[in-house]
This record gives structure tokens, C-alpha cells and sequence, in this order.
DNA sequence: GCCGTTTTCGGCCCGACTGTTTTCAGTCG
């Protein structure tokens, strides 16, 4: 049991507590814990097996989830959750997916018309036969039969470089109308997130209508889903949906403030605004005893308003920045122009389309102070990787090229490294003779992932006790959309890497993002130094480095965490420290 | 169901847009 799993039986609660149309407050109870349960960074089942009454330190869980959670531990299952499912066919859920449908409309179609899922559902707008339910006519028919046709289409969430590869052209359209001041990007993107559920975007100008017409006539617009003077929505061609809201000027901080979100940030924003005789809305702070405005017009006045500096947009999570707020001690989270090499990039050599030297030249081009070139080994033979001889002669080519550097007083280092296979026992893929010639070994998983947590676990703590192994490189092999994370007890790990002084990778490619932003928080929280690292196959991926970044400043990370924010001397005697436990 | 610098009871974020309505409910973010 995941805590992703014990999440969905909450999630399904509050759902089917909502079409039953339960108080409202209390389905957001269970929603609130799913949420709260997803984002721990430590298993639930690790603090129940710990402590159990650690769980109502939790905020958001009390007396009633934490029985059921140890319930949901012990047989698997929520008996509350299953006296729920057995009320309702199904199929009832899927429901709530079809954009336009909420649990009122559910619960009318079950009941009027005996819909018990999504194809019924289909059947039913087709023919025509829902406009006679009150509150329904062809208009609804036709936007669910919409709905339906887009569910089918693309699913759920965007990576967030696809996200930003439709904003950014979709920004610079909208500069373009007629008296436009600003155009800002907000939401899930402004918070760089891993995955984006829609483009936000803000704009301020002389008049609205202008902006919006614009925005619905975009070429790359499939349907306009809602046109206001304020707010206006969208899906594009490949199923991702945009709104734009055009503001006042004297509202744009409330209103980046409020769209920036996430939602449970704002919500225990407005909560805070509220206890203090306060009303924050994306117009502005209000008092609410006379409705005077306060402030609005930047997003720095409305967290003064609420006694609060700035905070990033990074942290806005609700997961205690809001406290950290108070006290004054957010953290200096880490910035892009801190990183000063990249240790892990691969050449030709293995499955990489660029020569070291090429690599070497773009890193030095950005900055950079160093690289290390990490080839698979041979293990992993589908990416050609190299065996000890092929190694070896990589590390006479690096010398040589190391030597060129500095007679051209190059001040730009490249460290001689590995990305070796950790295999199933946890033992590494090359010979450790060779290994010691190195000055950086990156240690990483690439086959068996269908161990359980216990033998995965204890096979990335061997690697970490190996004394030979400097990083740990993307630790949970997740890839966004593709594929799930193998099972891990990822403290322990932490734990094994913090007495081992190893180094947790936080992997930039787009696809990978692990560590993810909790795991940093983590890392942060158990003293393991992180590194981001792109994982380049050729040159220009070095550029993914920012959302490696931008994820380390989602979990907290300062520039004193990062081992590539230091300098080389310094990240040299660190390597060193390894092994001497 | 959760929670407490007004509270262990009585609150719980706030507003836009749509489609159906003659003033509002439902959905969404």
C-alpha cells in the first residue's frame, strides 16, 4: 500500500460523498487528506509502523482518517470506502471526468435516467435524451458529447517542457494585440511544476475584448470552451487547455497572487487574510467590515497585507512555507546562475550524438567551470555501453583533452567518470580497479524493476556502502507519464547516503525530475547533498538544466545543497570524503 | 471531517462563466 493508493481510496470518498451530496466540508476533509497523504515524502505505512500517533501531527488528518488509514494498512482496504462503492454501480466515478459534469449532475443522471457510466452517458446526449432534465438542454448535450469525444482524445496532464512548449509561442502571441501592457504566465507553470494540468496566462491591457478575441481566434485553438470580458477558456489542437484572465493593473498582484495558486496555498492564504478581519480575492485585499480596499497591485503588497513577505512560487504548495513565512526563514532557494558544471553527460561514445570535446565547448559556452563525461558500462549493451578497456582508453582521451585545456589556459575541467550499473545484488557493473582511477563514479539503476521496496532498497544501500559509488543518479527510475517509480524506502536510502556522505542526484531531464520535489525536501530535511545533473545525450539538453533547478527550488534546496553550485577545488575534496565512514 | 491568537462549537476561500433560467444552480479553478 502507497501513499498514493491510500490517497485514492480519500479521493474516492470525497467523491462519492459528493454525488451523495454530503456537507461539503467534510467531503473536502477527505480530498484535503488524499492530497495531504500524496505529498508526504515518507511512506505512511513508515510512520504507522514508527508511530502511529504520528499521524494526527499531520495537518489535515484527524481521530477519523487516522483510524481508517490503519485500517487501510492492516486489510488493505477502507470498510467506509467499500459501503460507499456498494451504494452506487461502478462505473458512477468515471463520470465526474466528463468536463462539465459534477456529482450534482451525476447524481440527476443515475437517478432520472439510470446513467451508470461514461458510454451511457454518451448514448444518452446522443439521443437527445437529457434536455428534458431540468437545468439540461441541447446546449449541455452537446458540450458533454464534446467532453467525452476530448476525455477519449488526450488524458490528463502535460510534462511540464511540453507545457511551456505551447505557452512560451502562446505568450508572444497575446503581446501582440492591440494595447497590451503585460502578459504573464501563471498557474502550475509559474510554479514549475513536473506536470501541468493547463496554461494560465494573465494579461493586463487598455480593453479586454481586444486581447480575448484574439486569444480564441489562436491557429492552434481546437474549441473555445468559455469567452468572458474577465476570463476566457480554451483547449488547444493537442488537448491541453489555456485560460486567460485580462485584470486591472491596480489587481494584478492579487490576481498573480490568486492564479499562481496552487489551490491549497491560497485557500489557507485566504483562511490566514480571513482570521485577520481581512478578504483576499484575485481583485485585491479587502477589509471586510467595509469592503476598503487594501492592496492588490503587487504580489509583495498582498502577502504584507497578510503580515507575510514574498514568497516564491516555487514553494507554494502548502507545505509549510506559510509557517516559514511567518518566521522569516524561507530559504535563499538555489538559482540557475549558481550551477557551475554538470556531472552527468554522455558522449558518442556510448548512446550520446555529441564528442566530448563538443560537450566540453557548450558547457565552457554556458559558464560552466567542469563536466564529468559518464558513459553507461556494459551492462546496459542496448546504449552501448563501455566496458573496462573502453574506459580506460576514455580516460587517456579526457587527459589528453584536459592537457589541451590548460595549455590554452582554459580555466574548464573535465572529470573522468562513469554512469555504472548497479546491478540486482547491488553490486557495480565494472571492475573496481578501474573505478578507482575515476574522479567521479555515478552509480544507477537500469534493469530489474519489479523488486520489492525491501530488495530495492537494500540493493541502492549496497551501492551507497560500496565506497566506490559518489552519486546516486535518478534514484526512483520514474519517468513522467511512462512509467512508475520502482518501490523504494526512500529515507532509508537517504539515511544510508547521509553516513556514507553519497551524493542523491536530482535528475533534469524533463521526463525523469528525480529526485522529485518532495524527495529534495527531504534530501534537505537528512542533510544528503543533491547534485543536478541533465543526463545529456547531446549538447543542448545541457540547457534542461533549469528544470532541474527550478525543481530543487520546489523542494527547498539552497545554493549550499547543490554540489555543482560549488567550485571545482571544493567539489573535488567533497568526492574525496567518500568512503571514509 | 478538521481545527482553534475570537472558538472544543461552529465555522470552513472566493468569484467567473455557462446554460438554463426569469434569479440561479452547477461547475471549475
Amino acid at each position: 500500500m502507497e501513499n498514493a493508493d491510500i490517497a485514492k481510496i480519500f479521493y474516492e470518498i470525497a467523491d462519492l460523498l459528493e454525488i451523495k451530496g454530503e456537507n461539503p466540508f467534510r467531503v473536502r476533509s477527505y480530498r484535503n487528506a488524499g492530497i495531504v497523504i500524496e505529498g508526504l515524502p515518507e511512506s505512511v505505512k513508515a510512520i504507522v509502523e514508527r508511530n502511529e500517533k504520528e499521524l494526527e501531527e499531520i495537518p489535515g488528518i484527524g481521530k477519523s482518517i487516522h483510524e481508517k488509514i490503519v485500517e487501510i494498512l492492516k486489510t488493505g482496504r477502507c470498510s467506509y470506502h467499500q459501503e460507499l462503492l456498494k451504494e452506487f454501480p461502478s462505473g458512477l466515478l468515471e463520470l465526474l471526468r466528463v468536463q462539465g459534469v459534477g456529482p450534482k449532475k451525476v447524481k440527476l443522471l443515475y437517478e432520472e435516467l439510470g446513467i451508470k457510466n461514461i458510454s451511457d452517458l454518451e448514448k444518452a446526449a446522443s439521443a437527445g435524451k437529457l434536455r428534458g432534465l431540468p437545468g439540461m438542454g441541447e446546449k449541455t448535450e452537446a458540450n458533454i458529447l464534446k467532453a467525452i469525444k476530448g476525455l477519449k482524445g488526450s488524458e490528463g496532464r502535460f510534462k511540464i517542457a511540453v507545457a511551456l512548449s505551447y505557452a512560451e509561442p502562446l505568450v508572444e502571441y497575446l503581446k501582440k494585440a492591440p494595447d497590451v501592457f503585460d502578459v504573464q504566465p501563471a498557474g502550475s507553470l509559474r510554479r514549475w511544476k513536473d506536470t501541468i494540468g493547463d496554461i494560465d496566462i494573465l494579461v493586463t491591457c487598455k480593453k479586454s475584448a481586444p486581447v480575448m478575441d484574439r486569444f480564441a481566434a489562436y491557429p492552434d485553438v481546437d474549441t473555445v470552451v468559455a469567452k468572458g470580458e474577465t476570463k476566457s477558456t480554451v483547449i488547444l489542437k493537442n488537448g491541453l487547455q489555456a485560460d486567460v484572465r485580462v485584470l486591472d493593473k491596480k489587481a494584478f498582484g492579487a490576481a498573480l497572487q490568486y492564479f499562481t495558486g496552487s489551490k491549497q496555498h491560497n485557500i489557507a492564504i485566504r483562511d490566514r487574510a480571513k482570521r485577520m478581519g481581512l478578504k483576499l480575492s484575485e481583485y485585491g485585499v479587502f477589509r471586510e467590515k467595509d469592503d476598503k480596499w487594501i492592496a492588490g497591485e503587487s504580489e509583495e503588497d498582498v502577502y504584507k497585507a497578510v503580515g507575510l513577505p514574498w514568497i516564491p512560487a516555487e514553494l507554494r504548495e502548502n507545505r509549510g512555507e506559510i509557517e516559514a513565512a511567518e518566521k522569516n526563514k524561507l530559504p535563499e532557494l538555489v538559482e540557475i546562475k549558481d550551477i557551475k558544471g554538470d556531472f552527468h553527460i554522455h558522449t558518442k561514445e556510448s548512446d550520446g550524438s555529441n564528442t566530448i570535446e563538443e560537450m566540453a565547448e557548450y558547457a565552457m559556452k554556458k559558464g560552466y567551470k567542469y563536466i564529468a563525461i559518464t558513459e553507461h558500462s556494459k551492462a546496459v549493451g542496448i546504449a552501448h555501453g563501455l566496458d573496462e578497456k573502453r574506459l580506460l582508453k576514455q580516460i587517456e582521451e579526457i587527459e589528453k583533452i584536459n592537457a589541451k585545456f590548460e595549455a590554452l589556459n582554459l580555466k574548464f575541467k573535465i572529470l573522468k567518470g562513469t554512469e555504472v550499473d548497479i546491478k540486482a545484488d547491488g553490486s557495480l557493473d565494472l571492475d573496481k580497479k578501474v573505478l578507482e582511477k575515476l574522479d567521479i563514479v555515478v552509480g544507477a539503476v537500469h534493469s530489474r524493476f519489479n523488486m520489492t521496496e525491501d530488495e530495492m532498497t537494500n540493493r541502492l544501500i549496497k551501492a551507497i556502502e560500496s565506497g566506490i559509488v559518489n552519486i546516486i543518479a535518478h534514484p526512483t527510475g520514474r519517468l513522467i507519464a511512462a512509467r512508475e517509480p520502482y518501490p523504494l524506502n526512500m529515507k532509508k536510502v537517504m539515511e544510508a547516503a547521509k553516513r556514507n556522505n553519497v551524493i542523491m542526484e536530482l535528475n533534469a531531464y524533463p521526463d525523469r525530475l528525480d529526485l522529485n520535489d518532495i524527495h529534495c525536501k527531504l534530501a534537505k530535511d537528512i542533510g544528503v547533498m543533491v547534485a543536478i545533473s541533465t543526463d545529456s545525450h547531446n549538447k543542448m539538453q545541457m540547457e534542461n538544466i533549469r528544470f532541474g533547478v527550478y525543481t530543487a527550488r520546489r523542494g527547498w534546496l539552497e545554493k549550499e545543497d547543490i554540489l555543482n553550485t560549488r567550485p571545482l577545488n571544493d567539489v573535488l575534496k567533497m568526492l574525496k570524503l567518500q568512503g571514509q565512514v
